[in-house]
RNA sequence: GCCCCGGUAGUAUAGUCCGGCUUAGUAUACGGGCCUGUCGAGCCCGUGACCCGGGUUCAAAUCCCGGCCGGGGCGCCA
């Protein structure tokens, strides 16, 4: 890590981990109180920043420091200068004989954390004090792994010819119903918060955008109690015209997700160790389940699901073993769903109950779902009845393919979800900073 | 939305099944002391808790009912 250009008096010089001893000689640091020892002719002071960890020691014969040291508790803000030792006694790493040290911020004890490391609080308790919480080394390399695994994906599709876009948040209708939409107020009118930017990448399909991504929020008003739900999560959403059909927006799809992890090995070694993991740089391509196969492998597992049925959960962590058992893949595609399980956007295998819809899977968790759209106006009108939908609802949307339209097709990845998986968090609450489930909108 | 489980010091837990043997135990944090280049240091002392309301009972952290809060399973989904 690269330090700031600092002017002269600036709080810092270094980060701690920036500090090689021998290297240089004296530094200005500054971060939290991490653990205060006071043993014999020595008072021991181990500071934190995001970067890394280091051993303030003040000697008896340093006086008016040596006392000003024995205030200090847990998680105040100090910053210190001093001489960094070339041959440092401490085992963690860094250690500066200080000549100033300031107490920029006092922390009330006891925190409402245990920030030892030895107790492992709540999840709630933690989420009421996330920022503290955010302290802790491990759920800082969450972040900073998530921003790799985001940073490579987009280097992925910046790289291949993928416009990044942004499309509304703010919708006047919804993409398959209502019920699980986010209402507000829009002067008088009623709006939603979008579950999805579906609609509007196709949309910009239509417009000729070609190949499109969209980084960015959605909002689901479901009230799920499990630990891979949140109500509102980021997803990385790629659209991509002039495709075969949905086997060119899978190759898409695996190509971002492997590049998004080999991002992750390689930048993060020092993050996964720490959360004690080793993900595989998945192999490509990723096996494809198809429908209605699915229901005789299904089967074979001991599990019968009726002809024409969608996937449940069951199901879902059945084939995930399957698959790793046969093919030693984390992540498989699922291909053909029942048209009547999908919304009406979908393309149709032609003549058959089938779609071209298609999910991710990964680790026996839904990752992302899409596939092929229809793309032809009289097609689309006939879906939107067949749902038992009403088509005025829809005009907004269907009327633009009456002017010409691309095959096209795209996916949404749940970028938490990913996280979650490659990381094998328990809790999807665990790689977001501020989660919002159904009883938590603060802090 | 349906179902299951839980709520004890700042934090995390034991005790709850089978009511009394509890002055509610332990770890950590916090305060004090001893020892000591500590690195999860060690030792001694101390402060600190039964979610709220109602009921049963001679007696409730413990049993029952309601509420609030939390966790999970399913559904739905990313």
């Amino acid at each position: 890590m690269r330090s700031l250009r600092i002017r002269k008096g600036m709080l810092r010089s270094h980060y701690i981990g920036d500090i090689k001893p021998g290297l240089v000689r004296e530094a200005r640091i500054a971060g939290w109180v991490d653990r205060v020892k006071d043993v014999g002719r020595f008072r021991f002071i181990w500071v934190r920043d995001r970067s890394g960890l280091a051993q303030v020691t003040i000697s008896r014969d340093q006086g008016e420091l040596y006392e000003k040291a024995s205030g200090l508790g847990l998680h105040d803000f100090v910053a210190v200068d001093g001489v960094v030792l070339e041959k440092p006694v401490a085992k963690v790493g860094v250690e500066l004989k200080p000549k100033e040290l300031r107490i920029l911020s006092r922390a009330e004890s006891p925190l409402p954390l245990d920030v030892g490391g030895y107790i492992e609080s709540n999840l709630s308790t933690r989420l009421d004090w996330r920022p503290i919480d955010l302290r802790h080394p491990r759920n800082l390399a969450i972040m900073r792994i998530q921003a790799a695994l985001v940073k490579g994906m987009q280097e992925y599709l910046d790289s291949h010819g993928f416009i990044q876009v942004f499309t509304p948040c703010l919708i006047g209708a919804g993409s398959e119903g209502g019920a699980e939409l986010f209402e507000v107020d829009y002067f008088g009118r009623r709006a939603y918060l979008r579950q999805d930017p579906q609609l509007h990448r196709q949309l910009l399909m239509v417009a000729g955008l070609d190949k499109i991504y969209d980084l960015g929020p959605s909002w689901r008003a479901e009230p799920s109690h499990t630990p891979r739900h949140l109500c509102e999560y980021r997803s990385c959403a790629v659209e991509l015209s002039f495709i075969e059909d949905e086997v060119d927006v899978m190759r898409v799809e695996e190509e971002l997700v492997a590049a998004g992890v080999k991002r992750v090995v390689e930048e993060c070694g020092r993050e996964l160790k720490l959360l004690g993991v080793e993900p595989d740089i998945p192999k490509k391509p990723f096996p494809v389940l198809k429908f209605p196969k699915i229901y005789e492998v299904l089967e074979d597992l001991g599990k019968k699901v009726a002809y024409g049925e969608d996937l449940d959960r069951e199901a879902e962590k059945l084939l995930a073993s399957y698959v790793k058992e046969n093919y030693d893949h984390d992540f498989f595609f699922v291909d053909y769903f029942p048209y009547r399980v999908k919304p009406f956007y979908v393309m149709k295998v032609d003549g058959t109950d089938w779609a071209r819809s298609v999910d991710l899977i990964g680790r026996g968790l839904e990752l992302s779902s899409g596939g092929q759209r229809e793309h032809r106006y009289e097609r689309i009108v006939e879906q939107i009845e067949e749902k038992g939908l009403n088509l005025e609802d829809f005009r907004w949307f269907v009327d633009h393919f009456r002017y010409g339209a691309p095959p096209h097709g795209g996916f949404a990845i749940g970028i938490e979800r990913l996280t979650m998986v490659i990381l094998n968090l328990e809790n999807i609450r665990e790689a977001t900073p501020f989660p919002r489930t159904p009883e938590r909108l603060l802090p």
